[in-house]
RNA sequence: GCCUCUGUAGCUCAGUCGGUAGAGCAGAGGACUGAAAAUCCUCGUGUCGUUGGUUCAAUUCCGACCGGAGGCA
């Protein structure tokens, strides 16, 4: 009976970046006998371990962790694809009889793994990206411009045409493409996703800090990437032929790096502007999971934080 | 010491032919379903260096002073 409910229980430890995620998911997965599925869009890549901050051996003890090192760099990685592989990962950890942990601060991609991407449950599945479509409506936006792209799309999907602004190209294009692939229109594909019942019961603690203090543990973290060698890491990269032009080399650090090694800007410079973006990426998960995701919310830098979130989860998992 | 330029938002600056001012960046808030560390949206009152003068009215014109840059000695 206990098991039962286990079977279907995800812990989810969400927040920004920097909050202290890694270290807690670590304690909670040795107290409860979990295994932590890392849920980050840019730690799923090899080669990318000082400036994607993963856990490192250390932290990890004989925790086992998932979804890390999955992908090569120069592949094109998708929310979706995450969720097929993300939940065979936790399959394996429930058929384990253990818990499995959710962690990290990609909120497409937990709500890709916990409620699925539309398309996966019939209506006709949702094209993946690089597809012919894709590169039509491209070409499209090329030679017509963005507003001709979105006349476009409200001349099949007023509603989603509606709420997009004619300068957000990426969703613009990826409305079409899903309505020219599919024929069912985006806003139909949501609607009908909104219907499907959760893949998983879960359970998510967010963790937040004074904005202030969080700043502070974001700069001192990329001064420490520097001293461990994220330079180094970026030229590695570069030497075994990874394009600068791929979605893993556009991560936070990786492109302000690049453009050191290419002699376009000082590594003073870059650092800067390294704690800068990663300042405001923190700021919008901030936001995502304030307004996309309920989650129990704890304060990473109260003294009680295990205590706190141990509780959670008994109580969770004892329901 | 003298001459020239300069002092306006957190920063770099624009501007007001005299009617208390606005851009970029920074910052803040928000959106978000197969690119998400991505992509996109919204938000600009500040002793206009200080102090006198002229004026109905000065950040704007004039003087002095203070700070900064350059030039001549």
């Amino acid at each position: 009976m206990k098991e039962s409910a286990r079977r279907q229980l995800l812990i989810c430890l969400v927040g920004p970046t920097a909050v202290g995620k890694t270290a807690l998911s670590c304690k909670l997965a040795r107290a409860f006998g979990g295994e932590v599925i890392s849920c980050d869009s840019r730690q799923i890549y090899r080669g990318m371990d000082v400036g994607t901050a993963k856990p490192t051996a250390e932290e990890k003890g004989n925790v086992p962790h998932h979804m890390i090192d999955v992908a090569d760099p120069r592949e094109d990685y998708s929310a979706a694809r995450y969720a097929a592989e993300a939940t065979q990962a936790v399959e394996r950890v429930l058929a384990r009889g253990r818990l499995p942990i959710v962690t990290g601060g990609t909120g497409l991609y937990l709500r890709a793994l916990v409620t699925g991407m539309y398309g996966d449950a019939g209506g006709g599945d949702a094209p993946g990206s690089g597809g012919a479509a894709r590169i039509y409506w491209q070409a499209y936006l090329e030679m017509y411009g963005e507003e001709r792209l979105l006349e476009a799309l409200r001349a099949v999907d007023g509603e989603t045409a509606g709420r997009l602004h004619q300068r957000d190209h990426v969703r613009v294009v990826r409305a079409l493409e899903v309505f020219t692939e599919t024929g069912v229109t985006m806003a139909e594909h949501l609607r009908r996703s909104a219907r499907r019942p959760r893949r998983f019961e879960t359970l998510t603690i967010g963790l937040r800090r004074d904005r202030t203090r969080l700043y502070e543990r974001i700069d001192a973290r990329v001064d420490e990437m520097m001293s461990q060698g994220f330079l180094e890491e970026v030229r590695r990269l570069r030497d075994a032929g990874v394009p600068e032009d791929v979605p893993a080399m556009n991560a936070i650090g990786y492109r302000e790096l690049g453009e050191v090694l290419d002699g376009q800007a000082t590594l003073t410079e870059a650092v800067a502007r390294i704690k800068q973006a990663t300042r405001r990426y923190a700021k919008r998960q901030i936001t995502w999971f304030a307004h996309q995701w309920d989650a129990e919310w704890l304060d990473a830098g109260a003294g009680n934080l295990l205590t706190a979130s141990t509780e959670i989860v008994e109580k969770s998992i004892l329901s």
